[in-house]
DNA sequence: TCTGAAATCAGTAATTGTTACTGATTTCAT
DNA sequence: ATGAAATCAGTAACAATTACTGATTTCAGA
């Protein structure tokens, strides 16, 4: 594997991803960044996001809207996204590790794991309704 | 919402997803379709296939590999993907509905599904690796 | 059974998200 | 300091999907 040298970009990128919460998509990292650094391209924040999530440094989230999202969270966590608005945030809940093991049970093969993301309203998008509906 | 009147091509498209139960892709869909209707197009599979899954004919699956799959059966089951050959399978496996629940208990919003699949590598796989290092 | 409006079609062009390629620039161990 | 390797910016290529075109099919109502 190709050692890994220090960029002024890759930080820059990987620093904008640590002040988010909202799971933004590469496009929006590169609106972003590119305030700081006017001159970066699209192809060097794909390159880094991509580089980034093979070392594990960020999470790759494919939540299933065909973009992709990344988190600079890697620790284990689940997501959820909202059908109306498309934010994508996540959850604080109990180990559903388990499941793993459960779809392992009577399966030909090895199950190293899953991905789950959960989908519905969000608190904002809900109240919205409710006050249009009113 | 329009009304659906009836088309041969989407009946194609239906009864061969209906043959399969390896959730192809719509690409091999129009590919096996033309055999039977080689005049019919690509975009008329993509149209049909996202029609179908809308009315809750079919189900449309995002398993994270860039491409989408299609299922006839739209009873509520699990699948899993394989890493190794891309191949995506069915999964017999005891109901995990309660994810959603542990979900929901701490967040501001509602919460309506998930979306869960496995991955791993498959029986084949682990075959042909096996016999591979021996 | 006609008729015509709406749905659907085939074919193709356009769009989107992402990856690959280019030659120039930066990094850093020596 | 230096030079090989990594990275860069810019852009072209790519695959999957969607949107547009004018022609054809469907089917409810006369």
């Amino acid at each position: 594997m190709a050692t890994l040298k220090h960029s002024r970009q890759r930080d820059l990128i990987k620093d904008f991803l640590m002040t988010r919460k909202d799971h933004p998509t590469a496009d929006v990292v590169y609106m972003n960044v590119r305030q700081q650094d006017p001159n970066i391209s699209l192809g060097t924040v794909y390159r880094n996001l991509t580089l980034l999530a093979e070392i594990g440094e960020i999470q790759r989230l494919r939540v299933g809207d065909g973009v992709d999202h990344f988190d600079a969270d890697t620790s284990p966590h689940y997501h959820f996204v909202c059908s109306e608005c498309g934010c994508v945030m996540d959850l604080k809940m109990d180990s559903i590790e388990g499941i793993t093991e459960i779809a392992g049970a009577n399966f030909d093969g090895y199950i190293a794991g899953h991905i789950t993301y959960f989908y519905g309203v969000c608190g904002d998008c809900a109240r919205l309704k409710a006050s249009q509906n009113a």
